[in-house]
DNA sequence: GTAAATTAAATTGTGTACAATACAAAACAA
DNA sequence: TTGTTTTGTATTGTACACAATTTAATTTAC
């Protein structure tokens, strides 16, 4: 077999663009075992977040924040829907709209996702200086790449 | 409309992974414009980059460097081959083992992806020793979860 | 030397992502 | 007003991404 290891990928190394999709992935993956036992996907469990967080929102709104469109939220929300997490209808003042709305099955499962982020915490060996630094840089291209 | 800044998320933007993910999303994005000029998807070209290093690899090595799996490389490397980039073919000493060779308009393709990462370059705006600090935190992460 | 285990790819099925399009509702303009 | 434009969501089509399964080839264990 020829050689697999990773020297002398200077090109692929030196995008920056690389390390940041494959550490993305990898780190969603983590996410994996956990949320399995949640019955979410990533995506679900990023849009209950905003919803614990909100309570009610529509579909735009959720979108900006979670950088996603209406043609990846659609299913989704039409999924969580269907599990009882959350119940979508037309506004009334102005029928574009869809609200989205957190149901008391929602709320609960919060309860249950609470353990997620520190039983992830553990597989990612951050100091905490680093941690936050790492937050900032990547709010930082976040930010100017203009939401 | 209701609040839609992106204030108080505090559990979305406590976490780490979400940044990640969305930042990872929108660095892609940014390629899209110019590698429609290549015709080439941004997982092509990451391929196309192995390629241009290694010239001959197989799939299971190209899916370590890449971190993808059989699932996901067959159908971008059948692609690749029918545009004629690279070829496909079993090896002779272990029929397991599937050869992907670069192609001479494969190699071509390399002077007119030249100018890519200098032109996203421009989209990101970080300090190069931001961008080594981020670089160096994104390793320290994939190193740690262990390719 | 053959059965069992391992390995490398491919296939299958589910779930994103996102551009492009469609469509209906609301805002705007002449 | 009535026609035009804009806006919010849904739909369509293409392309990943990956777990799980399958298949075929090689290795191993005995």
């Amino acid at each position: 077999m020829s050689k697999c290891e990773k020297d002398d990928m200077l090109r692929l190394k030196s995008q920056l663009c690389f390390p940041l999709y494959a550490c993305s992935k990898e780190v969603v993956r983590r996410y994996k075992p956990f949320l399995d036992e949640l019955d979410l996907t990533y995506t679900q469990y990023i849009t209950m977040m905003v919803m614990w967080e909100k309570q009610e929102i529509n579909v735009k709104c959720l979108g900006q924040i979670l950088y996603l469109d209406s043609g990846t939220l659609t299913p989704v929300l039409k999924k969580l829907e269907s599990k009882g997490y959350l119940t979508r209808k037309r506004s009334k003042e102005d029928e574009r709209n869809l609200r989205v709305t957190i149901t008391a099955a929602g709320n609960e499962l919060k309860e249950r996702a609470k353990t997620v982020p520190q039983q992830v915490g553990k597989c990612v060996h951050l100091q905490p200086e680093e941690a936050e630094e790492l937050y900032r840089l990547l709010y930082k291209i976040l930010d100017d790449m203009g939401l």
